[in-house]
DNA sequence: TTTTTTAAATACCATTCGGTACATTTGGTC
DNA sequence: GACCAAATGTACCGAATGGTATTTAAAAAA
């Protein structure tokens, strides 16, 4: 018995893995069990053999996504030297966010949300939660901003927070919509303007 | 034969302002034909009698949810007298977005960009033109402000549209999925700001 | 009021849905 | 390599899916 992962444990992750960009853009209602056979070449059995229903793989493909996205942003949060550009990670990743470590079909945070508010208590708790991280994220980074000296002390942080995320994924809702990066490219350059002003 | 709706006509309509609140709540995925029947005690063969199929009940239902919308807003903006009251509107009435005269379920652009964008091309580009319409209209709102001399050249006007747009999604997504309206309020603060900016 | 047209209800279709019991194969251990 | 447990495939279930002839009822025209 080596310490490395089990069959199950390595099948339960390669369904995971391949099926959570088809969550992330069909949505939960529009994704059969079929789906899943297909993308993991697997037969039911072996999908109800280690997920409990369908229900367990979505919120699993959820948590999945999330990694992703976050693993995205922390790299390039780390890479940067100033807050001012720790903040605009979250604007400058996610304008990527056709990129190819980014989950395909968008957000999942903005995908889930939205289809789960009025119909699937679990995935719309995640969301939410995924939500209340990412602000306090960004709140943490404010404050230390003014703490380095970096920023003055402007727009309470929660409201700069929550407005920060809302033009993102608003931006990103458009751009998707519109088929043009370009408005959301437009769009960052506000969430950027809110940035400087910290420092005014 | 009077010039009043003929009882199709009727049906019709009864069929799409009794099934609208469903499809933004549901999903056009999440919604099945026996919904639709649940919703009007109407059997399938009155359904299909009327409409081809569940697509075009969406679609229909799609332009009255945001024909309800407009008309909250219009309404107000006629109310408003000056032109920050007026950009304002749109964040104001989006703030009762849980209102009565607003359909059930949250934006309906919203909702249907969301699922549409990946899956579904009509209603996709149905949402994409109703994004384009209500830039259109803050634009000429700035505009119209401008040479009246209530506000400044300031913020590219069609930036400041999509950044109200997305604020008031993105912020709508956050307080559903949050459930606090407080946060789509605090929001609103920002596009607030964006607008009072104008006038400096 | 009778006839004709139109709309709605009934009963059905094939297919897909999520899910499961059980047989078969595989991987890990001795 | 034999053995056993664990994982996967096979075959199936009842229910729900979107959709459709065809019959019945109601409305409109004559």
């Amino acid at each position: 018995m080596d310490n490395v992962l089990s069959k199950a444990d390595r099948t339960r992750q390669f369904i995971i893995e391949s099926t959570a960009w088809i969550f992330n853009t069909k949505g939960y209602a529009g994704t059969s069990v079929a789906d899943l056979t297909d993308a993991t070449k697997l037969t039911k059995g072996s999908i109800y053999g280690n997920f409990e229903n369908k229900e367990e793989v979505a919120l699993a493909a959820f948590e999945y996504n999330l990694i992703l996205v976050k693993q995205a942003v922390d790299q390039q949060v780390k890479k940067s030297v100033t807050y001012q550009e720790k903040l605009m990670v979250y604007a400058v990743i996610y304008n990527k966010f056709m990129g190819e470590s980014f989950p395909k079909g968008g957000c999942p945070i903005l995908n889930t949300a939205i289809e789960a508010d009025d119909t699937h208590l679990l995935l719309k708790a995640k969301a939410a939660a995924a939500i209340y991280r990412w602000r306090d994220d960004i709140v943490s980074l404010v404050k230390e901003g003014v703490k380095a000296g970096e920023f003055k002390a402007g727009m309470e942080s929660s409201q700069l927070a929550y407005s920060i995320i809302a033009l993102i994924e608003g931006g990103i809702m458009i751009a998707k919509v519109t088929d043009s990066p370009a408005n959301l490219e437009t769009i960052l350059k506000t969430v950027e303007m809110l940035i400087v002003q910290l420092k005014a």
